[in-house]
RNA sequence: GCAGAUGUGGCGGAAUUGGUAGACGCACAGGACUUAAAAUCCUGCGAGGGUUAAACCUCGUGCCGGUUCGAUUCCGGCCAUCUGCACCA
C-alpha cells in the first residue's frame, strides 16, 4: 500500500491552502445542517468513541455536499464542567489552561481524521463570547418567569465540605473520601421546563427520531391523568392527594405524606413529634439514590393525626414514609393497600387494614394486591360500576363539594440549573438588600468568570471566596450588592449551541433571527443515545422557550436524529481505564493512515449497533486499498497503449450495469448511515473492474469512466486516499468537488436473473430469464420450463402463486 | 422491578421489510507463482447424509408454539445478553 499517514498530511495541507471546506452561507443551494454532538474536552486525545461518532458522520456530510447540498457541518467544544474542575483540584492546573490545551489538541486530531469542518464556525462554551449569551438567555428566561429560585436538596459531603453531583455519589457515599452523604436544602435556580411538558410530549410526533428515544422522552415526561382529592384533617388542615385511581377511594385505609412535606409539622401530635423528628432526620441522611432503591424495605412512621376520607367520612391515620416523594404530584398519597403493590407491602409491614373495593368480573377469590381495573364492591352507591365509570363518577361527585377535581400530572421536574462549582458560566444575578433579586443589565454582560479563585472544596461555592467578584453595586439603586455565587449547569450551555454555530461571531446578539431561521433547525443530528433524556429534552425546551420569546420561528431543534452504537472493549465490556480494555485510535492512524481506520470502523460494525473491538479486519482494509491502487496503476498503463476498442458487448454492458447498481446502492446506503454495506458495494464494483481488466479487448473509455466513478464514490468514505487516487488518474481538481454520480436507468437494464421455483414453499430450482422481460413474459417462460412441467407431472397441483418477477410457488397436495 | 434493544456460519456482519438465508469481508483449507517464505492470484468453505465425482435429499436465523402457499422478517409464550430509568401514587 502506497497510501500512508504522509498522504493524509499532504491532502490536509492542500485542503487548507485551497479553503476547500469553506462554508458559504449565501449559497443558492439547498441548505443541509448536519451536526454531531460536540465533545467534552476532558482528555487531550480523541478516543475510539469520538472516531466512531465523528468519522462516519463526516462521511455522510461529504456525501451530501457532493450530492449538491449546501452542507453546514460545524464542530465545537462543550468546555465547561466537572471533570476539568476535578482535574484541577487534583493537579493544581487551572481548568482554563487544561481545557484550552485539550481543545487545541482535539481540534488538531479532528483535522487528522479528515473532518470537513469549516473552523470559522465553531463554539467553545467556556469563552466569554459564548457564555455571555448563555447568561443573556438566562436573563430572558428570568424576565419571562421561566427561571425562578426555590429550595431544593443537594448531596452534601460533610468531610469534603462540598456539594456532590449524583455521579459522584457511590452507594450513598462520597466518591472521594467515602463518607456518608447527607441531603441538604439550598436555594437554587430552576428553569420551568414543566410549563412545556405537554408540548414536549405532543411534538415528538413531528420528529424523525428513533422510536426508542421518543419512548424514553415519553417516559421522562411521564404524563398521567388522574384526580386530586382533598382529605380534611382534625385541626382543619387539608391534605390534597394525587391519584390515578379515584375509583379505589373507598379502599383507602391510611394517607401518607412525604417526610419533607411542610404539613408534617402542622399535623403531627405532641405524642409522636419525637418519633417523626427522628424519622425525618434518618431519611435526610439517605442519598436520593439510596432512598429510591428497590432493595430497601419501605419504612415510615405514624404522625398521630387522622384525616377524613371525603367519600365515606371514614377516619384514616396519617403516616409519613420515604416511598412518597415531595416533588411528584402533591407530595401526598392516599394508600389503597388492596390495589397497590407499594401500599400493600407497607400496610402488611405496619399492620394497617387492607380493604378490597375492586373485583375481577368473573372471579370471586382474587389475590391481593389486585392492581388491574375491574368492578367496584364495598363502595356503597358505586358498587357495580366499572373502574372507568367509577373514576369519572367519584371525581364528579367530589368536585361538586369542592373536594376533588380531574387533573393531569407530569413526572417531569423543573430543571435545576444551579451548580455550586467554579468551572461554569456565572449566573447573572445580583442580590441587593434594598431591591432584592436584580438581573445583571444586558449591557453589563458577560459576568466574567474570575481567573484567580480558590476552587478547592471547603464548604462554599468557589466564587464566594472572590471578593472582587462577589462585591458589586446594585444596577437599580447603586447601593452595595453581591453577586450570585453559583454557576450554570453545563447542560444550559449545550441546550442552545446549535443555534449559535451559524452566527457564532455575532457580538450584538446571541444569533440573528434571520440567520437562525434560515439555517436551523438541524437537519440531521448524530450522537449517542445516552443523551436521549437530558440533553435532548433540554435543547427542545430551550428552542420552544426562545420561540415564545420571539427569537426564532421554529418549534424543534433537531429534525432527524441518529444514534451511533458503542464500540466496546475487545472483552465485550464498556471501555474504561479501570478495566484496562481501552483501545487508542492513534497507533492505528500512525501505522495505517486515518482513511484505512475510517473505512475499517465503518465496514466492520453496524453504525447504529457498534460492538466489541476487533482489529482482525484492519489488514483486510489495507489489502483493499492496495487493490485499488493497483487498479489505478493498471488503468494508467492501459491509457498509454494505442489500441482503441469501442465495442460494447455483454462484458461491457455488465460492467456498466454493476457500476450503476453500485451508484444506486451506495447512494441509498450512505443516505441511511449504512456505511458497512456501502463499502461492501464499492468492493463489488472494484472486483468487477478487476475481472473486466483481466479480459482481452478492453474498452478503455468505459473502463476509465468506471474507475473514475469508483474513486468519486470512495471520496466520502476515504477522503485523503480518494484525492490521492484522483490525482494519480491525472486530475487537477479535488475529487471532493466532483458531483456525486447519477444512476443511468439505461445502463442498468439488461442482464439475466433467476426466478426461484418453489414447491410448497421450498426451493426446487431456478428459471433463468432476461431481466428486461415483463411480468407476463417471465410467467410464460416459467410455465414452459421443462423443470416446471416435470413438477406438474409428478404432483397433484392445487394452486400456483406467482409473485411477479420475484418467485414462483407451486402448491401440491401432500402425499 | 419497569422500559427499550439485541440474539443469523469458526468470526464481523448482509438479506430489496413476508419471497433463492449467509451479500461483502475475516479466518481456514487446497492450488498457482517462488529454491523457500512473505505478498499476490485462483478455487472451496452452514451442518448432516449421499455419490468415484456430480446430481440429489434432510436439517438450519436463541428456544417452544401460531398465522401463511411461503417466516430471519408478523403474532403469543419462554430463555440469554446488553443499555437506560429508578417506589411516579
Amino acid at each position: 500500500m502506497e497510501y500512508s499517514k504522509k498522504t493524509d498530511i499532504k491532502w490536509q495541507e492542500k485542503w487548507k491552502e485551497n479553503n476547500v471546506y469553506k462554508f458559504d452561507i449565501n449559497s443558492d443551494k439547498e441548505k443541509l445542517y448536519c451536526l454531531e454532538m460536540f465533545s467534552y474536552p476532558s482528555g487531550a486525545k480523541l478516543h475510539l468513541g469520538h472516531w466512531f461518532n465523528y468519522a462516519p458522520a463526516d462521511s455522510f456530510a461529504r456525501f451530501k455536499k457532493m450530492e449538491g447540498y449546501n452542507v453546514f457541518h460545524p464542530m465545537g467544544f462543550d468546555a465547561f464542567g466537572l471533570p476539568a474542575e476535578n482535574y484541577a483540584i487534583k493537579t493544581g492546573i487551572h481548568p482554563e489552561e487544561s481545557t484550552k490545551k485539550n481543545i487545541k489538541a482535539m481540534k488538531h486530531q479532528l483535522e487528522e481524521m479528515g473532518g470537513s469542518y469549516d473552523w470559522n464556525y465553531t463554539v467553545e462554551t467556556c469563552m466569554p463570547d459564548y457564555y455571555k449569551w448563555t447568561q443573556w438567555i438566562f436573563i430572558q428566561l428570568y424576565k419571562a418567569g421561566l427561571a425562578y429560585k426555590k429550595e431544593a436538596p443537594v448531596n452534601w459531603c460533610d468531610s469534603c465540605k462540598t456539594v456532590l453531583a449524583n455521579e459522584q455519589v457511590i452507594n450513598g457515599k462520597c466518591e472521594r473520601c467515602g463518607s456518608e452523604i447527607k441531603r441538604r436544602k439550598l436555594a437554587q435556580w430552576f428553569f420551568k421546563i414543566t410549563k412545556y411538558a405537554e408540548e414536549l410530549l405532543q411534538d415528538l410526533d413531528k420528529l424523525d427520531w428513533p422510536e426508542s428515544t421518543k419512548k424514553v422522552q415519553v417516559n421522562w415526561i411521564g404524563k398521567s391523568e388522574g384526580s386530586e382529592i382533598v382529605f380534611k384533617c382534625e385541626n382543619n388542615k387539608e391534605i390534597t392527594v394525587f391519584t390515578t385511581r379515584p375509583d379505589t377511594l373507598n379502599g383507602v385505609t391510611y394517607v401518607v405524606l412525604a417526610p419533607e412535606s411542610k404539613l408534617v409539622q402542622e399535623i403531627t401530635t405532641e405524642e409522636y413529634k419525637e418519633n417523626v423528628k427522628n424519622y425525618i432526620e434518618q431519611t435526610s441522611k439517605l442519598s436520593e439514590i439510596e432512598r429510591l432503591s428497590t432493595e430497601k424495605e419501605k419504612t415510615g412512621v405514624f404522625t398521630g393525626a387522622y384525616a377524613i376520607n371525603p367519600i365515606n367520612n371514614e377516619k384514616v391515620p396519617i403516616w409519613i414514609a420515604d416511598y412518597v416523594l415531595e416533588d411528584y404530584g402533591t407530595g401526598a398519597v392516599m394508600a389503597v393497600p388492596a390495589h397497590d403493590e407499594r401500599d400493600y407491602e407497607f400496610a402488611s409491614k405496619y399492620g394497617l387494614p387492607i380493604k378490597q373495593v375492586v373485583n375481577k368480573e368473573d372471579i370471586d377469590d382474587i389475590e391481593l394486591p389486585f392492581t388491574e381495573k375491574g368492578i367496584l364492591i364495598n363502595s356503597g352507591k358505586y358498587d357495580g360500576l366499572s373502574s372507568e365509570e367509577a373514576k369519572k363518577q367519584i371525581t364528579e361527585d367530589l368536585a361538586l363539594k369542592g373536594e376533588g377535581r380531574k387533573t393531569v400530572n407530569y413526572r417531569l421536574k423543573d430543571w435545576l440549573v444551579s451548580r455550586q462549582r467554579y468551572w461554569g458560566a456565572p449566573i447573572p444575578i445580583i442580590y441587593c438588600d434594598k431591591c432584592g433579586v436584580v438581573p445583571v443589565p444586558e449591557e453589563d454582560l458577560p459576568v466574567l468568570l474570575p481567573h484567580n479563585v480558590e476552587f478547592k472544596p471547603d464548604g462554599e461555592s468557589p466564587l464566594k471566596k472572590s471578593k472582587e467578584f462577589m462585591n458589586c453595586t446594585c444596577p437599580k439603586c447603586g447601593g452595595k450588592a453581591t453577586r450570585e455565587a453559583d454557576t450554570l449547569d453545563t447542560f444550559v450551555c449545550s441546550s442552545w449551541y446549535e443555534l449559535r454555530y451559524p452566527d457564532c461571531k455575532n457580538d450584538k446578539e446571541a444569533f440573528s433571527k434571520d440567520i437562525v431561521n434560515k439555517m436551523n433547525p438541524v437537519d440531521v443530528y448524530v450522537g449517542g443515545k445516552e443523551h436521549a433524556a437530558m440533553h435532548l429534552i433540554y435543547a427542545r425546551f430551550m428552542t420552544k422557550a426562545l420561540r415564545d420569546l420571539g427569537y426564532l420561528d421554529f418549534d424543534e431543534p433537531f429534525k432527524k436524529l441518529i444514534h451511533q452504537g458503542m464500540i466496546l472493549g475487545p472483552d465485550g465490556n464498556k471501555m474504561s481505564k479501570s478495566k484496562g480494555n481501552t483501545v487508542s485510535p492513534e497507533e492505528y492512524i500512525d501505522e495505517y493512515g486515518s482513511d484505512v481506520f475510517r473505512m475499517y470502523i465503518m465496514f466492520g460494525f453496524d453504525y447504529r449497533q457498534g460492538g466489541p473491538w476487533n482489529e482482525k479486519g484492519i489488514e483486510a482494509m489495507v489489502r483493499y486499498f492496495t487493490r485499488i491502487e493497483k487498479i489505478i496503476e493498471d488503468t494508467n498503463e492501459l491509457k498509454k497503449t494505442e489500441t482503441d476498442i469501442e465495442k460494447i458487448e455483454d462484458k461491457e454492458k455488465e460492467l456498466l450495469r454493476v457500476k450503476n447498481q453500485t451508484i444506486k446502492a451506495m447512494t441509498e446506503d450512505i443516505d441511511d448511515f449504512r456505511f458497512n454495506t456501502a463499502i461492501a458495494r464499492s468492493m463489488e464494483l472494484s472486483n468487477k473492474i478487476n475481472e473486466y481488466m483481466k479480459g482481452s479487448e478492453i474498452n478503455k473509455k468505459i473502463l476509465v469512466e468506471t474507475v473514475e466513478i469508483l474513486i468519486i464514490l470512495l471520496e466520502p468514505l476515504a477522503p485523503h486516499f480518494a484525492e490521492e487516487q484522483w490525482q494519480r488518474l491525472g486530475k487537477k481538481d479535488f475529487v471532493y468537488n466532483q458531483k456525486w454520480p447519477n444512476v443511468s436507468e439505461e445502463e442498468l437494464k439488461g442482464g439475466k436473473k433467476d426466478i426461484p421455483i418453489q414447491v410448497n414453499g421450498k426451493l426446487k430450482c431456478c428459471v433463468t430469464v432476461n431481466a428486461e422481460l415483463n411480468e407476463k413474459e417471465i410467467l410464460e417462460l416459467i410455465k414452459k420450463d421443462p423443470k416446471v412441467i416435470k413438477i406438474h407431472e409428478d404432483n397433484e397441483v392445487i394452486k400456483e402463486i406467482y409473485v411477479p418477477g420475484r418467485i414462483y410457488n407451486i402448491v401440491t397436495k401432500k402425499k
